[in-house]
Formats: C-alpha cells, sequence, structure tokens
DNA sequence: CATGAATGAGCGTTCATTCAT
DNA sequence: TATGAATGAACGCTCATTCAT
C-alpha cells in the first residue's frame, strides 16, 4: 500500500515536472523577458539543473513557447456564458466588463502575458495571435454581441460604439497596462476604474438636458 | 568649394555622431529590446563598427538611457496650449484627444517607448518613471483640467469621470497597444477609434429619454 | 574491473580539475605575468577549453589568488625544525641557509611567486605580504634566533648581523633574483654560492681567537 | 629676439619631446608593467594625445625598448674611477659598494628596471641582458678587481669571495629587491644594511693577526 | 529521471594602430 | 607637429546546449 501510494505520488510529481517548469518559466521570463531569461535560472526555481529542463524542453524557444501556451487559459465560454444571463443589455455589459477585467487586468498571468506580447512579439510572432485569439478576440466579440443586442432591443442608442465595440472596453486594456507599468508603485483601483469607465460609457459626460 | 563643403560635413558629421547612434539605437533596441539587441547592430545601421559606439558611450546600459531621454521630447506644453483655446469643453477636449493621440499613438516613437517601458521596466525603473512623467501625467493632467472646468460651467455633469480623468483617455492608449502588438497586421483606424471612444464619452451609450 | 577504473579516474579527474587548472595558471601566469595572460591559454594546457576554467574559477582575478595561494606552501616549520638540531651554531646556521635555499632560489615554484610579487604586487597587493609572510619572515626570524643563540653562547660575536639578520640570507635572494633574470642562460652554481656567502659570514661572525 | 627665443625654445621644446615621452612611458611601464599599460595613459601624462605618441615612436613594443635604452645609465666609469683611489682596499671596497648601493638600490630609476628585467624579461630578452650589461656586470668586474688586489696585497685572504665577488655585493641586490617588494610599507635602511654587510663581510675577508 | 562537467559560439568592452584633417 | 575619430583584432565572460554517468 504504503509502496503503491508512493509509486503514485511519484509518477504524479514526475507528471507534473514540465508543468512546474512552465510555472516557473512563466515566472522568470514575465520578469526578465526571453533573452535575458537563464535556462538555469528556470531550473534553480525548482531545485533542479538545467539539463532536467532540457529533458523536458528541446530548447529555449520551445520551453517560451510552450509556457505561453500553458499559462494562456481561454476564457471565451465564460464571457459567452454572461452574454447570456437575463437582465438590461446595460447589466448585462457590466458584468462582462468585470468579468473580463479580472480575467485580464487583474489576474497576474494573464498581464504578464500582455507584457510578453508586447516585448517578444517580434521574436515569437505567434504569441501574439495567440493572446489576440485567447483574450482580446472573445472579448471584442462579446461587447459586440451585447451591444449590438441592446441597440436592436432600443436600450442602447446607434453610433460609433456599435462599429468599435472595442471602445468600451478600454478601461479593462488601460488598467492592465497602468499594473505592468507601475506595479505597486502607483497603485489603481481597478474595480473603481472600470465603473467610473462604465459609467462614462453608458451616460456620457454632457448634461441632460 | 569642394573644400570648404568638405570642411563642413566633415565637422558636422562628428558633431551628429552621437545623435545618430542614438536614432540608431533606438530603432534596434525597440525591435529587439534592450538584452537581444548587439552593439554591433547598432553600429553596423550607421556603417561603422562598435568601436565607434563605444567612443561616444562608455557601455550599453548608458547607450540605452541616453537613447531613452534623447527620444522622449515632452509634449506637456502642446496639451497646455490647447487647453487654452476658445469654445466649448467638448471641443477643447476632443482637440486635446486628438493632439495627445498624434503624440502617444500615432507617433512610431513615442509609441516604440511605451513598449520599452513596458519591457525594460524591471531592469531601468527610471524610464518607466520618464515615460509618465513626460507623456501619461500630463497627458491625465490636461484632461482633468478641461472636464473640471466642463464640470465647473456647467457643460459636464459631474460624475465619475471627473475623479477618474484617464478614462476618457484610456482610447489612446488602447490605440498604441493595439498597433505595438498588431503593427500592419490588424490595421486600427486611430482617429476614428478615438473619435468614436470620445463620442461614446460624451453622449453615452444610453438611449436619451 | 574497468568500470570501477573508469569510475574511480572519473571521480579522480573532477577532483583534481580544481588543481589542474591552478597549476597550468601558475604555469602560464609565471611565464606570462597577469596581464599578458589569456585565460584561454591556462584552459589549452589542460586541453579544455576556456569555459571549463569558469566552471571552477569566477574572474582571472581570483584564478590568479587562488593560483598564488595553491602554490605557496610555508615551510616556517622545516626551518624551525632544523633550527633546534645539535651541533654548533655555525652548523645550525649552514644547515639552516641550505634549505632556505632549497627552498627558495632551488625550487622553481617559490622563485617564480617572487617574480609574481616584484611584477603583479601593484594589482594584488596580498600576494607580497603572502609571499613575506610565507617565505621571507619565517627564514629572517630562523636565521636571527640562531644568530642570537650563537651570540649568547659566545660562539659568535656581537655586531652589524645581529641586528640585520638579513645579511646572513642575502646570498639566498641573489640566487634566486640571479635565475629569475637569466634562468639557463647565465647558470650560476647556487650551493657554492650559498657556500661562498656562508664562509664569508662566518669568518666575520665568529669570535676572534 | 623674442621671436628667436621662442622659435628656439619650441624647437627645444620639439626636441625634448621624445624623452619627455620616455619619462613618461618609464613611470608607466614600472607602475602597471608592459601588457596593463596603456599608450593612451602614456599620453594623458604628457596631455598630449596617443596619436603623438605615434608620431615619434612607432609601436608599443619599440616604446617600451627605446624606454630602458633611455632609462639606463650607465654607471661603470663610476665604480671605475673609484677602484683608482688611494687608501686601503677595504676603503676602496667600502666606497665602491656604496656607490653601487646609491646607483643601483636608492636610485628609482634603476629599480625599477630591474622589476622590469624580472617583469618583462621573457617579451624583450634583450632588456635583462641591457640591465645586466649596464649594471649587474660592471659591479661584479669592479668588485673582482678590487677583492683581487686586496687579496694580491696580502689584505684580505684567499677564500670563496674571490671566486664569487658577488656575495660581497648581494646585499645590494637585496636592498633593491626588498625596496620593490614593500615599498614603503616595510622601510629599509639602506645604508645600515649595506654597511652591516660590509662588517660582516670585511671580518671575513681580513687576514687573521 | 537527473546531474553537472564540458563545449563553443557569441557578446560587451578594450586598445594598439591608422589616417584624414 | 598634433589631433582624435575610426578600426579590428583580441580577450574576459556568459550561456544555450550536449552527453557521459
Amino acid at each position: 500500500m504504503t509502496k503503491t501510494e508512493k509509486k503514485t505520488s511519484r509518477a504524479e510529481q514526475k507528471a507534473k515536472r514540465p508543468q512546474e517548469i512552465l510555472e516557473a518559466a512563466f515566472e522568470e521570463f514575465s520578469v526578465n523577458g526571453y533573452a535575458a531569461t537563464r535556462v538555469e535560472d528556470v531550473a534553480a526555481r525548482l531545485g533542479v539543473t538545467k539539463g532536467t529542463v532540457y529533458l523536458y524542453f528541446p530548447t529555449k524557444d520551445v520551453l517560451f513557447e510552450e509556457m505561453f501556451r500553458h499559462i494562456s487559459t481561454p476564457f471565451a465560454h465564460l464571457l459567452a456564458s454572461v452574454g447570456t444571463l437575463e437582465g438590461s443589455a446595460a447589466d448585462r455589459l457590466r458584468a462582462l466588463l468585470l468579468l473580463a477585467y479580472e480575467k485580464i487586468a487583474d489576474d497576474r498571468k494573464t498581464r504578464e502575458l500582455l507584457r510578453l506580447s508586447l516585448s517578444e512579439g517580434t521574436r515569437f510572432p505567434d504569441i501574439v495571435d495567440r493572446h489576440h485569439d485567447e483574450f482580446i478576440a472573445p472579448l471584442i466579440a462579446a461587447v459586440r454581441r451585447l451591444v449590438e443586442e441592446g441597440v436592436a432591443s432600443g436600450e442602447f442608442r446607434e453610433g460609433a460604439a456599435a462599429r468599435f465595440p472595442d471602445v468600451v472596453a478600454s478601461s479593462i486594456l488601460h488598467v492592465a497596462v497602468w499594473r505592468l507599468m507601475f506595479a505597486d508603485r502607483k497603485p489603481i483601483d481597478g474595480p473603481a476604474f472600470i465603473e467610473a469607465h462604465f459609467d462614462l460609457a453608458l451616460n456620457g459626460l454632457l448634461q441632460r438636458s
């Protein structure tokens, strides 16, 4: 029994190795960028030597790409589910934005993937597309759908926002970039910022006559 | 004649060298990032050898920092001047946003400095602060001033936008980041996007009752 | 058998590496001096590449310092033991000088350390002190002790030699420097030179009958 | 007149340039050794640029060799003149040793040439021979002559010193090497040391009554 | 599976040397 | 005569990658 358990846990541990490495790689790459990260530092985070990393990933390039793939967890379905909720278009749009905020700007991992997309896009063109497909495109599509529904139902007016649904979500990117730049040195109240932008988007600046 | 020309061009050449190097450094650093850029590549852009670069800049670090300083040209005064124009608060705000758009999202150099601030902020903490002071803080301050004026004059309603003036400008950051990520692969109509966001911010999504 | 041998030789090989490198470094540094020695040449002596050297020593500086430390083997205890032998003070002094000669002037390694102390003392102040403490100070102290004993017993007259015991040993330094300068081009009969100087010194030291 | 003077002084100054450079080169080479000395540092001592140095000396090698030649000023004739003085052989020997001491151990330049002979002898075999011919050989020859005269006149006993005249002069080398190693950190009273060694040597040399 | 010694290509930096002015 | 910008060949050091154990 004990033996079996041990074996199992060992086997499990071994199965986890690649993932552990990818997590460690994420930490290093997100702090230092691709070029300045040493494979040895990734290994050191796990208390192993760099030879071990090469046991699972043939090159640093592949390690980076698989790390990116591993950290990117799609959230399109989440957005879709929110879109089908009951309530006014405004309420659903608000819920959508808050959900997207949590995933894109509030989640450290997704945020750091944005940084890597910006900094390593030249070397790894695919990761930019991946980031787009995983995070940006679904968000925009979801927003567009909701806006169009709102317009169709007469709740929203027609206008530029229908053609550029991104404008409604630009605050999310704003918060993400702000945090990437300033970390804790210039804190930003994310939810409040999103709400403020949502209020603006909903009601506008102009005084109602 | 020829002699004079030669002399002039020689002297001019020497005086221009440091700036030429900084411009070449900008091109390389913005494409590859700090770590992946080789001093030799910077030199090669000018048709000189790397020794020449070291004639003017003692280390790669200093080269990077001075490059950043050289490329950052403040635009706070521009924003200020726009803020003092005649017209409605909305008109002035619109003019301000378009101007900021041109400087921050449309100008390739400023845009690339944003990329470097995000990617090299860990290694060069100062450049993030510089980018903030040169571009972000002035923009937010100018927007805030205009919004407050609009509120004071009754043209704008009070609301979240007054507390978070950044929300009004978040579309600019959005366009800048979009272009950094996708370059020409997914073009974005910058002015139209800014106008769409401005329309949204001004009038809101909701149907007027 | 073969397997065991291989394993042993492998393990031994690794354990010996640092020392092999230090020995190779000694050869190169003593011939070329610090600045003109290339780490790659040190490695080439062992048939390895320079990377291997950096596996064991972080910088060229450290390599030099540890080389010096490794090559310096103290001989103070040897001198002391000689001083406690039986016989006349003259006999013991002679034995002492011959022993010191063998260690300082005749031993190529110690001799080359003297050269390095002279040539690299500016860059590595510590090595001069080390050379002093390891070789020069013990020698002078041992000579002084013997001279004082001889004076106390009435075998030696009092005189300048008691105040400057180094004068009795200066022939050793003379032979060492001579060999460093002329190597085999102008051979010097070391023992004969030491004996000649000892003869000169002794007849000056001895009490007149 | 003024013009002529100026011209003359200018011409003189120009004539002095090579010597100034050689003096500056001596200072740098003696502190850093050949390899670690930069031509630019030599030039900087004179407030000129390295191009100027290359105006007078085609390579760093030549600069070093000519520096050595320029700093080595023969003193054989001096020694010879001392040897012809009146007085006992002992007195003349003492005067000779003191004179040699002043030139070899007390004179900073000659002392530093000894250092360079030891450190750069591998790269510049000629300088060792030069140092030998200029300083060491004349000294030994002069000592030998005096000792032989003393032996011939019956003032000195025959013995090893006659076969190894260097032993009489080894204290001079001792003081020189000591100062090269310890500079001001472990001062040595040169004349006293020489006198002590001479006292030791003399009482050994003198015929027993 | 994991190690870590070893490699070799590469990069930052230096510096002797050249040459147009 | 003197300058100093420019070169190019090193050299110290790093690091991704390999492989015998």
